[in-house]
DNA sequence: TATGAATGAGGCTTCATTCAT
DNA sequence: TATGAATGAAGCCTCATTCAT
């Protein structure tokens, strides 16, 4: 069923890699232009420099290019959320990476909203791409809940399961609205953004906890 | 150039405009479902119980019935943001309507987190709806500006411009992420966020500026 | 069959008449800019002041009407070649009224050389317009030789039917030729082919024959 | 832009180019038989022996094919004009063309009187036809007057350029009104038209100017 | 491995024609 | 008589996918 040759040399396999991370590339920037069904399969074979035709030979259909191209994102942000202390370190990051997608445009590897919300949207149809979100959902929230704890600890805290779950949620409620910010508005100022998180961004305190059980 | 006479008689005219909003809302459910370009006209006219072709005599295009979608969202919005006090209203508001999209799915007239999706998304190619968007972002940012405002000014606190600034747009990224967060995962638990964001978002002081100017 | 009702009072019937009469010259106007395929019903409708579905009242079909228009060309062809004295008189009149279209465009009952093309090519696909320009021609093959008759009467030259035959065609082919002319070249010089179809329309005269038997 | 790609190896390029000429002789058949808007590009790809899609790898759109087949007839007309020694020669090989579309209908590279028409008809519509055309009847006009230059050098006339204008003039109007006429009257006696030509195409003599100037 | 020719399905749109009112 | 809503067929074109080479 897979059209990757399981066999072959070990030469052949990379080879069959590189090739598949050429169509990915190709396929993540036509997709962030044009979205999933704007783009077609020639244009990608176009911009990988190959036949349309050949990139039969590293994926089945689009749809599993789009689901790699699901998949890849999960990469990135693993990436963004390793090694941070937390939560304004958190954001400063992804607001980089945003205001970099802003100057530069499209870059192989780096983090892509259009894309984040194509896929995003496409979850709502293909199945395969909501369980993959879902994954990429519950691996963030374990992150973010890390990270939240990782800061309190620093900060001599202790905070209680509900109070770190509830300052882990809207951490994520905060990352995707400034992703979503930034799609829908092209002239945002970031610098702006970052004060309003900086000094609003409440600190993780010890405090009666006033909104009864989570 | 508009396919909708301009002239005829008044009952004419009010089953045009019946008809355009039966073509609309099936669109909405289509587009909902599958995507502006994954939806088909023909499909569109199934569920709208009538032709096709039809379609024409009341829309010049799919593009402009996907405009006319992008325009009625902004309704929704609006609605959603008159008469709130602060922004902790907002953001409940915002919840109910969320929720009450995950219960009972497509309704006319409600808000559809992932036509709002699909929307942004379709911005990036559609020039006009670029400028519907960002109509609507301006739009929202005022409205936003005047909720922080009124709650200030019930809880007697005197809130510089900068800061208020910052408050608003800390505000819409809550929205917006809560918004993503809702289509992104739909095991969202909305008493969970509804905790997190009543615990946790700040309350409006007057305190030193702690970030520079703005 | 006839979409015409046969019986109806006599002012009905003039009704009739008139809207017939209307729609045929709403659809002269279309075909000429548009051609028989490029005009649609709803175009003409509007051009006529009235309906797409009312014109089926009074035409059959679309072909009906084109058939209707070819059919129209012929009196045209025939108040033009009434009452004409000899060769180069009628190639005069058929020049002023090129002219004519020229300069001031469509006009209703006007010979209209677009049309005529239009009509001719539509004789190559329907049989009934095929049979309609085939009487046409004979008609107008009739009237030619009359004209080289009544020329030849007045200048006194006997003339051998064979001959007169010669002269006929070659008529035949002039009038054509300058209509067909006038629509490929739009800067067609009247006044230049005036000059050359004077100075070189071969007078009439009684010599040997010089081509055998025709 | 252009559909056909510009590289490749000569083999490909080759049988390109044999598609290209194949869906040019299926449209020239269609376009002939049914004018360019009656001709479906599916009956095109039938009578070509490939489908409708394939088409489109070697021509943009229908509308390309049409200027093609425009373009294609100039070749022919070409060809006919060439080496030509006489008026009444050029008028001959003319009516040699016709009759043989007349017996043999459709033949590969022939001048097709049908095809004659619908493109004058539609170079009223395409701006793009318009242009062809009128190139090619600036063509026509010098090489007619090279023809008529060139009679008058073998018969030792010497012809003040008016004069010449005229001759010429008059030439292109016969050739047209001969084509049309072929086209209108199906029955049309070839010979008979051979023999008008031939005994009333006037000689070119020296004579004093009897039009005045032009 | 790689090409690019080829297809068939499907998409958007137009239009001649019919019909209830 | 007149309208204009409605349809179904067709038209042009695109595209994911397959396959011979």
């Amino acid at each position: 069923m897979s059209p990757m040759p399981i066999g072959g040399s070990e030469k052949s396999r990379a080879r069959a890699q590189a090739q598949r991370a050429r169509i990915l590339e190709a396929a993540r920037e036509c997709f962030s232009e044009s979205g999933f069904h704007g783009a077609s399969m020639a244009r990608i074979g176009e911009r990988a420099g190959m036949s349309a035709g050949l990139i039969y030979r590293y994926f089945a259909s689009k749809a599993e290019i789009i689901r790699a191209i699901a998949e890849g994102q999960r990469e990135v942000r693993m990436r963004t959320m390793a090694e941070v202390g937390s939560r304004l370190e958190l954001l400063e990051r992804v607001l980089d990476k945003l205001s970099e997608w802003r100057r530069a445009g499209l870059a192989p590897g780096a983090f892509d909203p259009a894309l984040f919300l194509e896929v995003t949207a496409e979850a709502g149809r293909d199945p395969a791409i909501a369980a993959l979100v879902g994954a990429q959902e519950e691996q963030a929230c374990a992150d973010m809940a890390r990270i939240v704890e990782r800061e309190a600890l620093a900060a001599g805290v202790r905070l209680p399961p509900p109070a770190l779950r509830r300052h882990a949620l809207l951490l994520r409620c905060l990352v995707d609205g400034v992703i979503l910010r930034c799609v829908r508005d092209p002239k945002l100022d970031f610098a702006q953004v970052r004060a309003s998180l900086r000094s609003l961004v409440p600190p993780l305190e010890e405090r009666p906890d006033q909104s009864g059980p989570v």
